[in-house]
DNA sequence: CCTACCGATCGGTAGG
DNA sequence: CCTACCGATCGGTAGG
């Protein structure tokens, strides 16, 4: 059984990961930094956790299931294809770059060191998510509002936003919604 | 002095830590999987260079270095505007999909894994090859190609273009040329 | 969750 | 470029 506490400490080490692991990757990031930074002893990070592997998958888990939800209920209240279309776009980037505490940007550049099955189940998580934009882009296009190559104007757009983290200074001129305004704008055909 | 049979084997070197790097990644690739690729001791490497991270750096350079000098070469010829954009669009994706043989993708991916005085080094090599970029993208809006948000554009592109590695496949229905343009279609204003 | 520890492996070096 | 090696560190475990 598992305690309310146990779920609380647990709960810890993934924030606790996921901003380690984004500062200084997983690989470089050792089961010693993990437990110091809740106060445990290295030993006592394997009775929360198999192995420093699952910490992985926990976080990327806890990464793409966030985004999703907060999509999945932005786009509930949007109802015209623009509208939309404006909320894919900063869902996206206000999560990434403005209160994404480290498990986002876990997601999207740690894949090479997952194994292939925990690879394959986080896999689905991103397809569900990838598949709300693909509805919000096939509306748009119906409607005239971007090109109608709309599965590799998906991968375009995506790998456009995910980049963000690599040059997105939090003191610079836009907002993580301005930004996103500015972006749609780019492929938006007037 | 260096000799030429030593620059060949410095040269053997790289390229073997290009395709390991891209294929395990920088931190779990071993000096001892490096000395391996090229038949020699482990403790050998350090004849070579002095450090692992002298070879990463050494690897990202010639990445960089080598999509810079295609770019340019291909620019040349090329007359009008969208010419231009069109053979950045292609070059990209033509070396990172269709010739690389792995710097190109670990200059995408290792910056982590740098030293700052390293990262400060490459981040000038990059940034010549974006200017190169910003300047096509920039007689393209001139001509009412492209959005005139040239410079967000180019950040857009470049992320959505080094994305691509993510899933692209070689056996798939676009060569890395068509691929261009599909994905410059997407860009332009008609 | 701690204590005490292990076997494996890491990047790198000295001396030739 | 090899031989022989080192100190440090790694993820993980047994027993409580």
């Amino acid at each position: 059984m598992t305690t309310q506490e146990e779920k609380t400490r647990r709960a810890e080490l993934i924030t606790a990961a996921s901003r380690l692991f984004k500062e200084q990757g997983y690989e470089r990031t050792t089961v010693r930094d993990l437990a110091q930074a809740v106060g445990m002893q290295s030993g006592s990070l394997f009775y929360h956790f198999r192995t420093k592997e699952e910490m992985l998958v926990a976080v990327m888990a806890a990464g793409i299931g966030e985004l999703t939800d907060r999509l999945e209920e932005a786009l509930a209240e949007a109802k015209t294809p623009l509208e939309k279309l404006k909320t894919v776009f900063r869902v996206h980037l206000d999560t990434l770059l403005g209160d994404d505490k480290g498990a986002l940007s876990v997601l999207l550049y740690e894949w090479p060191s997952l194994s292939d099955k925990a690879r394959t189940e986080l896999i689905k998580l991103r397809d569900a998510y990838e598949r709300d934009w693909q509805q919000v882009l096939d509306e748009a296009a119906a409607a005239g509002l971007v090109h109608s190559d709309t599965r590799l104007l998906r991968k375009l757009l995506l790998g456009g936003l995910h980049w963000t983290i690599q040059w997105y200074k939090a003191d610079g001129s836009s907002s993580p919604k301005e930004l996103a305004d500015r972006m749609l704008e780019l492929v938006l055909k007037k």
